[in-house]
DNA sequence: TATGCTTTGGTGACCAAGTCACCAAGGCAC
DNA sequence: GTGCCTTGGTGACTTGGTCACCAAAGCATA
């Protein structure tokens, strides 16, 4: 039991000994391969899905037929939205799809009523995660109308970058991340080298003047 | 019993009697003056509020001083989004702001708690509201990245005119609401008027050619 | 290995929208 | 009335998004 995947939730591991046992007994841990599409628009989410393993992007598509991406969900995480939803009986209207090799608790909705009925921290958890969620909708809005996109881009190179300094990402990828068109992480790339701050490849950025990027990030007031 | 202020609220009138009792015990009815401001970043919500009267802007102040326009909330809705920072004993981000006089049901934090534990009704409107606000933060974000201004306001001031086709706000007022700069706006109305569908005077817009920017807003590929 | 297709990235021209600086007219307080 | 503040208008300029291309890199396969 001291093993449980519960303790990698924060606002879990609180929850006394008989609601943790219905916890696992009412989930499964299931695994998919990245890639693949977790859950879509016009398909009722039914299992809250809390993160063990891996990373979810979650995006929109526009009526024009575009994607607006919305948030990235980690290990640790929980993909609570798609919980109003199950509640609520009404379908979502954002897709979420697996960026790696996911593994993940995943609570059928009898277990989550049950338990948002019966424990006072499990609708803690829910209500925190709720919230963050939340905040971060507010927090990409704002940057969306206010901040510029060489900062927007250079925040999210610093973000993607894995340890040796390097985002395996396509141009392209970049521009749906940031809401914006390819030309434009392109030129702003472009303008990145010119400074000395990236080196391109084929399909990677290399991170070689973080300084420059952190310092252009924090000339904005910006935050995170 | 029968006309109480809960079957203004589709979702509740299907609450069993013993727990309508206890909401209706347990909250209580405010209002407030047109300006007042209702909740703002910082300060912990206490209550979740139920609309009865009037409307409640919500908005966020940016970290560089500016205001986006988040949502509004209308008579017969929740300013649900609080909940999750009541529950999760966090603050808000967002400033909720009484557009006109307002009325509502104030339901304190307890008996909130109380009724998402008792009542599977409850906590079906609750997460059904959820979905709502959380569907038009998506849809906003898309607004936001892929339609134009003109397309944007044109929406905008169908929404806001009272039956007279009247709309009381200064460009500046329209400006925040699209997450825009008042010269976007005063530019956006001179074209609407050159091609007769709106009629200026201080601090109001008279839209006079209604079916031109229904034209506009449905021509590209819009909805609601 | 040559041939062609697809993916990725680069570029110039153009348009939409945000920013800045400034001015003019309307309304209000005194 | 006089001055002040709010509201709206305008031109010049920058940033960002769109469109139409093209070139180079990778890949399949004949």
């Amino acid at each position: 039991m001291e093993d449980s995947w519960i303790d990698r939730f924060k606002g879990l591991s609180r929850l006394p000994d008989d609601i943790r046992s219905e916890l696992e007994k009412g989930s499964q841990i299931v695994s998919v391969p990245a890639g693949t599409q977790i859950f879509a628009p016009g398909q009722t989410a039914d299992n809250l899905l809390l993160l063990l393993e891996g990373t979810v992007r979650v995006q929109q598509k526009s009526e024009t037929g575009r994607e607006v991406f919305l948030y990235r969900v980690h290990a640790g995480e929980s993909c609570v939205l798609t919980t109003a939803c199950m509640l609520a009986f009404e379908d979502y209207s954002a897709d979420g799809i697996a960026e790696t090799d996911v593994s993940a608790a995943a609570i059928p909705r009898r277990t989550f009523d049950s338990l948002v009925a019966k424990s006072p921290v499990f609708r803690e958890f829910v209500f925190t995660a709720y919230s963050r969620r939340i905040t971060d909708l507010f927090t990409l809005i704002d940057d969306i109308v206010f901040q510029r996109m060489d900062v927007r881009l250079a925040a999210r190179l610093l973000e993607l970058a894995d340890e040796a300094g390097v985002v395996h990402a396509t141009h392209a990828v970049l521009g749906t991340e940031l809401g914006t068109a390819r030309e434009v992480i392109s030129r702003t790339l472009s303008e990145f080298h010119r400074r000395g701050w990236v080196e391109q490849s084929r399909g990677e950025v290399h991170v070689t003047g973080r300084a420059g990027l952190e310092r252009l990030v924090r000339s904005s007031g910006a935050q995170a």
